[in-house]
RNA sequence: GGCGGGGUAGCCAAGUGGUAAGGCCGGGCUCUGCAAAAGCCCCAUGCGACGGUUCGAUUCCGUCCCCCGCCUCCA
């Protein structure tokens, strides 16, 4: 089966392929995280989806070339600032820093490049395109300085979010600046200096201002990716109005080339506790509060991604005490598999069904279907090494299924995190409690054990000795 | 009003015109000095409501109810 994706703009599911010319690459573009606060768990329910979606196509033999923008210069960003009395840099740089730590705790595979706003070469291509744009007749400069794109120089505009302008409720936060548009819906290309930017402005053709956010995320995909983009992804939300926006002053402003992107896939929205997430009902998490109430990024990363990506996300805490049970049983299947396998290189190819672990990939992500074989395969297995006859699963077949687990790995990134050092301390303990447990020194044992809890770490006696797990 | 997403066991969640995957919780058993962990087994005559089509519908059609999101810079 081959692998395809729901697409936004058709609304229909679409195979997945390259463009002609392009071999096995496919290029693809995701809206980051805008640097004035932490990233919170709702917009990495988005770039976990885009992660897993990047990491199936390349199990699939695609390469893929992925960039994701930083939006460092927009009016939350400058208000910040601002208040803090620093230059928007430095108020940027510490949430920049701190996102890509998020990144590394969430597993998420790095893009070929995270272009920032504020880069001096992106504002130079926002700049010529805005450029191209007024040459064309599709942006105008307005009595406020500012210049809008002329959303009725691009009839298609609407496309993407089948939406009628005709049909929309007018927008009540008309402010007062845009009085001077063309038509309410127009919106800005380049924002025009004013008092309360500061210090922060370039200048350009138009005078000294700003980019628009819809530019920033055209000028760099198109600079860096190419006029056509494979696939473009984002949240539900940035269908309308900024994914729109996109495309209409990139097929505006394209020398030929169209359409701006091939496959638009859009992420749900998540909601915690069964609310939407919100500040002010107090379950708004950022990832470093979960980190802080002792929750690991792969119990982030295993809640938030084995939802489908276009169904609403519930994230609970009892999801998370899910996640961390289901994941508990895969690292002590895994360490099971290793035992069993033991020195065994030659490895014996799986069952088939496990292949229907990447075809439920292939068919838009189906991730629950995904995980059921995972989970099937692990119960199946387990049950042949509880064997003693001749059923029992062999070392070979225990290496098949490791060399499957990391293919399955290599899509769900969800292995435990390499074996953490014991310390000597601990391992004296240990000893010694097999030295007392010998001599059935129960007391001994048991008062040994409680000095391994003592140091953080649990003891749990199995049938091949103690095993050592950290608290 | 327009455009979307969704209502499946206590919770999360796939799926199919032919009698309901998987995860968590719960129950049972095995292992076990104890503890803990792990393993195996069991756990929806039911898929928002009501009609219709059909030999048969949760799955198709119709009507309706409810929840969530977007509608100009929130993933």
């Amino acid at each position: 089966m081959s692998l395809q994706v729901h697409n936004t703009l058709t609304r229909t599911r679409e195979e997945i392929t390259p463009r002609h010319g392009e071999g096995q690459t496919l290029s693809l573009y995701t809206c980051g995280p805008t640097v004035y606060a932490h990233a919170h768990i709702g917009n990495f329910r988005a770039y976990v989806f885009e992660d897993l979606l990047q990491r199936h196509l390349q199990e699939r033999g695609f390469i893929v070339r992925r960039v994701m923008n930083l939006t460092d210069v927009d009016d939350k960003t400058i208000r910040g600032a601002h208040a803090a009395g620093i230059a928007l840099a430095d108020y940027t740089r510490p949430f920049k820093e701190a996102f890509f730590e998020d990144v590394k705790t969430l597993r998420l595979l790095p893009a070929e490049a995270y272009p920032a706003a504020t880069d001096p070469e992106q504002i130079a291509r926002m700049i010529a395109m805005i450029a191209i744009l007024m040459e064309k007749g599709n942006a105008y400069q307005a009595e406020d300085g500012s210049v809008y794109f002329r959303i009725a120089s691009f009839p298609d505009y609407g496309r993407l979010a089948h939406v009628d302008l005709e049909n929309q409720r007018s927008g009540q936060r008309v402010a007062s600046d845009e009085y001077d548009k063309e038509a309410v819906a127009d919106f800005a290309l380049w924002k025009a200096w004013v008092p309360e930017d500061g210090p922060v402005g370039w200048e350009s053709p138009w005078g000294k201002g700003r980019p628009g956010w819809h530019i920033e995320c055209s000028a760099m995909a198109t600079g860096l990716l190419g006029e056509t983009i494979d696939i473009h992804c984002g949240g539900v939300d940035n269908i309308f109005p900024h994914h729109e926006a996109e495309i209409a002053q990139c097929e505006c402003a394209a020398h030929g080339e169209k359409p701006f992107v091939r496959y638009w896939m859009h992420c749900a929205h998540l909601m915690v506790e069964g609310s939407k997430m919100a500040k002010s009902a107090g379950n708004f998490f950022t990832l470093r509060d979960l980190l802080q109430k002792g929750w690991t990024g792969r119990e982030v990363r295993y809640a938030l991604i084995s939802v489908h990506y276009r169904g609403a996300l519930n994230f609970t805490i009892e999801g998370l005490g899910s996640a961390r049970t289901a994941l508990g049983r895969l690292d002590a299947w895994r360490a099971r598999l290793y035992e069993t396998a033991g020195s065994e290189t030659a490895a014996e190819r799986p069952d088939p069904a496990t292949e229907g672990f990447f075809s439920a990939l292939d068919d838009d992500l189906n991730i629950s279907a995904a995980l059921a074989v995972l989970f099937e395969t692990l119960r199946e297995s387990n049950r042949r090494m509880d064997m003693g006859n001749e059923e029992k699963l062999t070392p070979a077949q225990a290496r098949g299924l490791l060399n499957w687990l990391v293919r399955v790995d290599g899509v769900l990134a969800l292995e435990a995190d390499s074996s953490t050092t014991i310390p000597a301390e601990v391992e004296e303990l240990v000893a010694a409690r097999a030295a007392a447990r010998t001599g059935k020194e129960w007391k001994k044992s048991d008062e040994i054990r409680d000095q391994i809890a003592a140091l953080g770490w649990i003891v749990k006696d199995t049938k091949d000795g103690q095993k050592l797990t950290k608290a």
